[in-house]
DNA sequence: GTCTATAGTATGATAGAC
DNA sequence: GTCTATCATACTATAGAC
């Protein structure tokens, strides 16, 4: 069916993105290795996807979906508010180790691509905008959870919540070991105790 | 005289290379931009660095050594122990601002560079490495300080300063605001206090 | 200046749906 | 047969390393 073959082709473009996007950044990753990998003709990707450009604001359009869902997903899993909000850096620690310590594809956007008015820039941006949105809300459950945590101040514990996290994702990625991961849970943790 | 000549000419090079490796990274920071910026030719500059590569260690090994100068001067200006550890951060925002939010010129390299082998990855490492054991040390002065310090864990300390360096610079680089650096000023001051 | 790599295009062919 | 998605290949222009 015709639907059918052509989101099957778009499919194979972006998951030849993903990777190679992911791996060797945005200049590192080039067309003809995504168009390669993807195993779809050059002028069928270009059919698809009229720069390198769009293609890259894709592949984190996608990311984005991805992640996100895997997030929610670890965080529904828990129950109290404690486990939920400290379901966040775990998932990272866990999600760092599998890729190697190759990092945060939007974070490593970011370093690579100086130019803030970047449309890669600004998809990355709303990706961790909506991450830190996502702290804050589990911030103020556990805020809400106990009278003992009415004092905590939700606005300064996310912020922090995110600064180490983003510790954690470049202190992992220069050393490719774990322990900054686990330094910074045991940060994370004692923000809220 | 000749040798003047020789280290001017490698000199300018150099300094082409500083400005344009640090604002667009390895691969946006073309030979051809450099050797423009220089004001050198391209037969000379190849002279001094055979490859891109060898001229990246080089800019890497100069940002080393630039960098340490001024963060020992920053330390070296204050007197107490407490001061003297604060002196990392608060010189860290300060280099973050003037940059513009541009991040740290090695924690990109790692960024952008996928390969632990590569030499421009070590020299990066060997930088953090040093400058770990620069708030390391700080940290022991601060133990050693005055009695109620004595039961401060140093390594640990050290190594969440670190985080929160970390997590300060990628944070201020995402948002080109200086309220992370500002977040994790407090941060710090609170792991001694 | 030379040679290679890279983004992107143009042309003609193929295979299946209708 | 037509139409459409795709493919294969050759091509251009530019930029980049050296």
């Amino acid at each position: 069916m015709k639907t059918k073959k052509q989101s099957h082709t778009r499919e194979k473009i972006i998951t030849a993105a993903y990777e190679l996007f992911y791996a060797q950044g945005y200049q590192g990753a080039t067309m003809d290795k995504i168009i390669e990998r993807s195993g779809v003709s050059k002028p069928t990707v270009y059919s698809y996807f009229s720069t390198k450009e769009d293609l890259c604001v894709a592949y984190l359009k996608e990311r984005h979906k991805r992640e996100m869902a895997s997030l929610d997903e670890a965080i529904d899993w828990e129950k109290t508010p404690q486990d939920r909000y400290m379901a966040v850096i775990r998932w990272l620690k866990r999600a760092l180790m599998d890729s190697g310590y190759r990092g945060c594809g939007f974070f490593n956007m970011v370093s690579e691509i100086p130019d803030p008015g970047n449309p890669i820039i600004v998809e990355a941006k709303s990706y961790i905008d909506e991450f830190r949105e996502t702290i804050k809300s589990l911030v103020l459950d556990v805020k809400n959870s106990e009278p003992k945590k009415k004092n905590l101040d939700p606005e300064r514990i996310a912020d922090t919540y995110y600064i180490v996290l983003c510790g954690a994702i470049m202190g992992s990625q220069e050393y490719r070991e774990p322990w900054p991961i686990d330094r910074a849970i045991e940060e994370v943790e004692r923000l809220i105790s």
